[in-house]
DNA sequence: GTTATTGCAAAATATTTGCATTATA
DNA sequence: TATAATGCAAATATTTTGCAATAAC
């Protein structure tokens, strides 16, 4: 088996996700794309390969691994949900013209350190992005 | 004329809207309601005293006053839009109990002054937000 | 009087659910 | 073999759109 199939099996089992062809699969998707796909994308692509694939499946799996903790969700949009799979230690950038979403790293203790307590609420996670107008934009608009 | 009516209408205006009894109303509400509510439910609210209103109107409305940077927009909790009137110089805490939505003021540089550029990107508006327990279900559940 | 806005219903989009079939432990 | 996951279709939820009626300038 390839290591990297026996990676993800280890870690969906240690946290307590049976890891069915299916998961492993999206899982590995998730690994490979790191271009914050969205639910029905993620199905779309993997249409090809899968055809037996749905979009059911891959909503019940994306929902399970965020709720593991395997997997970052991003309201960013207002539409659907991006997904990414690498999601700690930074944040999100989303154009404004173009819809791409970059990683970002920056350099705030908010982000950096988990706050534990603020105005008396238990503070689990802390999220932040910005907007604007990406460097491939700007090029193209000379903004 | 009512002074705050006056006062919104002025405010619409300056922002190059026109001023229909609709969106003075509804600004009006939003001004009132400061409970992050959604289209929907400032629909259902406003109905009882409005009902010729329709949920286009609303929905026209609040996108138009998020385009002219009037109304926050907060997709926090991944299904709905919240909005939020005064909506500067605070960040926002979602409960993941209860769903309420709390105003925060968080203490960090990134949140406080703009930063212009990030990578190459120009960025024109910056998020933050927090998800955990909120103090009033912390106490009930002793967490 | 012309242009913009409203209200309604229908459409579009994103996501969830019920349930029979299939796979996993 | 019992339990859990998958796949399909239908349902639900949120938001947008087309268009006739109405209101604003």
């Amino acid at each position: 088996m390839s290591p990297i199939i026996d990676r993800i099996k280890k870690e969906l089992i240690q946290a307590g996700i049976q890891p069915t062809y299916q998961r492993i699969q999206i899982v590995k998707y998730l690994m490979e794309n790191r271009n914050h796909p969205t639910a029905d994308s993620i199905y779309r692509d993997m249409s090809a390969e899968l055809p037996t694939l749905s979009r059911a499946t891959v909503y019940n799996t994306v929902n399970l691994l965020v709720e593991k903790n395997l997997l970052g969700a991003l309201n960013i949009t207002g539409t659907e949900t991006h997904y990414d799979y690498y999601f700690r230690d930074h944040q999100h950038f989303l154009c404004i013209r173009c819809g791409r979403i970059y990683d970002i790293s920056v350099d705030c203790s908010l982000m950096q350190k988990k706050v534990p307590e603020i105005d008396g609420h238990r503070v689990d996670e802390i999220y932040g992005y910005m907007k604007g107008l990406c460097v491939h934009c700007r090029k193209r608009e000379n903004q």
